[in-house]
DNA sequence: TTCCGTTATATTTTTATAAACATAACGATC
DNA sequence: GATCGTTATGTTTATAAAAATATAACGGAA
């Protein structure tokens, strides 16, 4: 969730917009991207207040990083564990919605 | 979690004596041994109500064989991102507590 | 038939999380 | 200095999850 945030960010240039695209409200998205930024040690989204778009939000080239090796590592174990995955769904009962 | 609840109950013979020795409450414990049930197409744990010792729990063959394989897949998701997650790790800020 | 420790279930209360709503601050541009 | 879309923050409400509390049912054994 906080990766595909991030992404979309990058994509629009703004906050607001990604936790539009998301349909999220922006409170929300700020809250995530503060806790994001407070994580690491160095800061994955910038952003900016004022000026002559209102401001804006871009991702540093450590976010990019980041959420780059993110989903690396989602392949490799997804990867890792396919076989297991296909097993274990075997096993499980088909549940009813609603 | 649940797959420590089950082990507990193989280990004890009992819903309430694994959730004594989990910390848990005797109800939650018994609602996620439900649920496990009705997600599989078999059943991981099967009681018995009354009788000498009140009755108790034991865990199905193919309840052991689902937490075994689901500690193969922990480990292999583990190993195969191990180095991933030294580096992640390492752009951590440390976190402060309480 | 009474007792015991367990499974099984219902009800209420508390806590945590998310959503909703409202508003201030910012600063380049016009 | 008025405007605009954005960041930033506070406050309240709603929803969901967990915990706490209570009690019924079960069935061997004494």
């Amino acid at each position: 969730g906080k990766a595909a945030l991030i992404e979309q960010i990058d994509a629009t240039g703004s906050i607001s917009a990604a936790a539009r695209s998301m349909d999220m409200s922006y409170r929300r998205a700020w809250q995530l991207v503060e806790a994001i930024n407070l994580s690491f040690k160095q800061p994955v989204v910038v952003t900016a207040t004022g000026g002559k778009r209102g401001g804006g939000a871009s991702v540093t080239e450590f976010g990019r990083a980041l959420v780059a090796q993110f989903h690396a590592m989602e392949h490799k174990a997804s990867a890792a564990i396919a076989g297991d995955i296909a097993q274990f769904t075997s096993n499980l009962r088909a549940s009813r919605r609603k």
